[in-house]
DNA sequence: TGGCTTTTTGGCAAAATTGCAAAATATTGA
DNA sequence: TCAATATTTTGCAATTTTGCCAAAAAGCCA
């Protein structure tokens, strides 16, 4: 039972750990707002082609996204569709942050 | 521009690079029904005391959760609310996935 | 004070991740 | 069929992460 439920968590972390890498997360943050090739996602990233190819596998096998191929080139789009919603709450943490320390900073 | 939202992603990747380890989000998932001490944290993920301060600095650090130390122990809670909806969301997805992967095998 | 109990750190070796370059795979058109 | 285009896979070296042990802190109280 606990173990069941420690399996479950096991699959859940490597969602995050996908997610935990600023250029999977730029990507992925891309997919937002619609499907995009993987040459689109390149010129965003900026990284060598095969790194990106890498990035999207771990996306891929995590769950997170899916492709298509279609005409000549290979489509992704988000498959996890309520980390829509998560990402607002952790820029919100991010922007947050920020605050707090520019406050630490400029109590001193 | 642009320069600003990448720094803005990549914070937000340290917190899901933080919750990316089997043993941190499993203590995470435990908090969400409320705070616990290290050491019942310690107990439901079974590692060394010295690893579970480890992961919990981590998850301090990346702004999951906050600490307080009360009496003898110092009890940890979930600081990033939002979270507690997405765990339902990832839950919901890995099982999704098992059950597809179900389908596959038994469909040959 | 001195001795507990709880938590954090330092030091390390093993394992995993990253990213580039080169090679391998499709696909598409001419 | 050949060449060109788009993407993935491999091989590797550098870097990072993990987790354990021993040792150091830190706080509590008799």
């Amino acid at each position: 039972m606990r173990e069941q439920h420690k399996r479950s968590i096991a699959e859940q972390a490597k969602i995050f750990k996908a997610l935990g890498h600023p250029s999977r997360l730029l990507m992925v943050d891309a997919l937002r707002d619609g499907e995009k090739c993987v040459c689109e996602l390149r010129e965003l990233v900026g990284d060598d082609m095969s790194t990106i190819s890498r990035h999207l596998a771990v996306l891929r096998e995590a769950g997170v996204v899916t492709s298509k191929k279609r005409g000549t080139s290979i489509y992704y789009r988000l498959k996890l569709g309520c980390l829509n919603q998560f990402l607002q709450c952790t820029a919100a943490a991010v922007q947050q942050k920020a605050r707090e320390h520019l406050e630490i900073v400029q109590s001193r």
